[in-house]
DNA sequence: CCAATGTTTCGATAAATTCCGATATGTATT
DNA sequence: AATACATATCGGAATTTATCGAAACATTGG
C-alpha cells in the first residue's frame, strides 16, 4: 500500500489518537454509519466525521454512500497489510474497545434512523 | 504488553515520526550504539538519543550499557507483539529504511570508536 | 584529579495538533 | 421550493510536539 516513509508515518499518526484508534477498531468489527459511530463512542458528530476522514486519508477505511448516510468499513486492500493487522490485533484486546463493540451491537439493533435521531437530540440537549 | 488504550496510543505516537520510525527499523536489524545510530541517520547525537528515549518509553527497545557506550536493541518481549511485527514489516519495505540498513553495514564495519569520533567531528564542522 | 568522550537533559522557539460549536453542503421528503 | 436531516468543513484558542545547540552527567584513561 504505502511505499514511502512519510505515508506510513501519516498512517501511524492517524491511529496515534485515542478516538481514532477506537473508531478504527470499531469499524474493524463491521460496517457502521457515521451517526452510529458518534452514538457508540458518545462523541460529537463532527468529531466522528473528522476521525473517519483521517482514517480514510490514511488508507485504512473507505465509505459507501447510501442516501444521506455514509457507511464506513475497513478498506479491503488494507485489511491484508501487516501494519493494519498488527494495529487491529493490538486494539482488539483493549477493554475500552471491547466495551465499544458491545455497545455497537445494541446500537445496531436499533437501526440507523432511530440512532441518528437520537444523536441529533443529544446534540441539542448538550446545553 | 500494553493492555490500556492510552499506552498503545503512546506507543503508536512514538513511531509516528520519520526519524523515530527509521531508528526503530534500524535497531530492528541488529544492535547498535547511540553514536552509530546518529552516524547512520546523519542526525545530531542528541536527536538520536531523544528518539531512542521515546522508543524505550514505548516499550519497543531496551539498552545495554558498556562503558560509555549505550547499545540499543529491540526488546525481546515486544518482538512477539503483533503491533511491532506489523510496524517492522511495513518499515522493512521502505527505500529509506533499506538505504539506512546498507549504511549501517558500512558503519558497523568501521567499529564503534572510529564512528563516534567521526560523529564528534561532524558536529564540530556543522557550522 | 583532570581531560576526553559518549550520552542525556534542558531551553526556547516554531510548528503542528486537538477539540467542538457553528456553519456549510448535499440528499431525501413533501 | 421548502424543510429536515446526515455529514463535512471551518474557526480559532488551548495544548502538544519538534528541533537542536548548549550545558550537565557519567565513564574511561592518564
Amino acid at each position: 500500500m504505502a511505499d514511502d516513509l512519510r505515508e506510513i508515518v501519516e498512517s501511524l499518526k492517524a491511529v496515534s489518537h485515542p478516538l481514532r484508534l477506537r473508531v478504527l477498531a470499531l469499524v474493524g468489527s463491521g460496517e457502521l454509519c457515521v451517526c452510529q459511530v458518534a452514538e457508540v463512542l458518545q462523541v460529537p458528530q463532527s468529531s466522528a466525521s473528522e476521525a473517519l476522514r483521517e482514517l480514510r486519508r490514511a488508507g485504512f477505511v473507505n465509505e459507501r454512500k447510501e442516501g444521506r448516510w455514509v457507511f464506513v468499513s475497513i478498506l479491503s486492500a488494507a485489511e491484508a497489510s501487516p501494519l493494519l493487522k498488527g494495529i487491529l490485533a493490538a486494539a482488539r484486546g483493549l477493554p475500552e474497545v471491547q466495551k465499544d463493540r458491545a455497545r455497537a451491537l445494541e446500537v445496531k439493533a436499533l437501526g440507523v434512523p432511530a440512532v441518528c435521531c437520537k444523536v441529533q437530540k443529544a446534540e441539542a440537549s448538550h446545553v
